[in-house]
DNA sequence: GTTTAGGGTTAGACCCGTCTAATTCCGGGA
DNA sequence: TCCCGGAATTAGACGGGTCTAACCCTAAAC
């Protein structure tokens, strides 16, 4: 019977999260969720109280198992919607977040199962995200490294692109830059910009680091590290 | 920037009031909702003051055009969402009530728009009941007349079966009961059961009065009134 | 070891949607 | 016409989620 808002909390925690196993301030999900500092410290209070978060005061907070679980089960609904709204209701890869966001705490059990059999049980979503299993076990950490880690002239695959902002996916999706394509990088400025060239295209793109920094990628010879 | 529960209210009123000119009581709504009789006087104080519904203090209240418009809105959304859940994701005509209710006020316009598309256009959902179109505009009243009012011996085919309690619904789909079936009407009792066959079933099928009171149908010779 | 900047928490308020208890109105029967 | 039962409204409270203003803690700089 948790609420909705509570979920989204959970969720921005688990994002938050993502990779590092680093306490989550309050600021933090203040930005994320875009509400205020105080409003975040009553919510996590409430949070701790039904033992979702583990928390030290003035030192952020952590999911307990439980509270993973819950997010993880919005991050699968998500994920599924996403995928399912661009292999069955023709959206594009960029459009989907906001619609999977305004469903994913709506859908029923029976729906998440439908969609997910409709898919054939998919793992990752348009976006190369992992889609947590039924069982809600932790997934492996993301796949691949962040673009920025490579160096000139290495050739590398995207594998996930975690950007949610519609116009940065536009661009990217323009330019040919979306998982499984081939990319070659031709230069990494000291400021965290990489340029680089899709195989399928003659036009160099340029990703400044707040977009080089979602875009990850694994090379031939390391095709999935898996943490 | 109407809330989810406002929405709620107004399509209440809307379905309480589909067929009638009658003004809608407070007490009507608070039964349709499950809430208290003072919980829905402060709603219609609301939704006076945003001018979605005309109100007569101790006497109803009528939709405005504008509250119309809202309540169509929803309930495109709801039975498009219905259609589509049994039509692509292999719900059961008997179970896609209390999903759609669920999503029916978090989808975009453009995921609306998508799903018409996919379906088609349609202009019934799989209860038979009609999909308000696009532009909102009030649809013609429902077909056909409720059950009870034939007699013994009458041959009618389902139009529309509006209950939503899905364990009636499975009773009724069960023995082939359902939208275009032809029914031969074996019995009216005076406290309005009636008893029918259905011509793709050797049983007959008994309809209490407030099961018939959902069912309506059409002659062969008047095979779709509009009002 | 002190100071201090900046984030975190507490205090207190507000709106929303709901409730129960008390009051008021409406309409039918005498 | 008056009364009365049933329905509607008013009054007041509460929990959820949010805010602003004020205060407090932490950690880094000195």
């Amino acid at each position: 019977m948790l609420s909705d808002v509570m979920e989204d909390y959970l969720k921005a925690i688990y994002q938050l999260q993502r990779g590092t196993d680093e306490r989550i301030r309050t600021s933090e999900i203040a930005g994320e969720l875009d509400v205020t500092s105080p409003t975040v410290t009553s919510m996590l209070d409430k949070l701790e109280e039904r033992e979702l978060v583990d928390r030290e005061k003035y030192r952020g907070v952590t999911l307990t198992d439980e509270g993973e679980t819950v997010a993880l089960e919005i991050v699968r609904h998500h994920r599924l919607l996403e995928a399912y709204l661009t292999e069955h209701l023709d959206y594009d890869w960029s459009e989907v977040h906001a619609e999977a966001d305004r469903l994913e705490h709506h859908i029923s059990e029976d729906f998440e199962a439908r969609v997910a059999d409709a898919l054939g049980e998919p793992t990752v979503d348009p976006h190369g995200s992992p889609i947590p299993g039924a069982d809600l076990e932790p997934p492996e950490r993301p796949a691949g490294k962040a673009i920025s880690e490579f160096e000139e002239g290495a050739v590398v695959t995207v594998a996930e692109v975690a950007d949610r902002d519609p116009e940065v996916l536009s661009y990217l999706a323009d330019r040919g830059v979306e998982p499984g394509v081939e990319l070659e990088i031709l230069e990494v400025a000291p400021f965290g910009m990489v340029t680089a060239r899709s195989s399928e295209s003659e036009e160099p793109v340029s990703l400044p680091e707040t977009v080089a920094h979602h875009v990850r990628v694994v090379t031939p010879a390391e095709p999935d590290p898996q943490g």
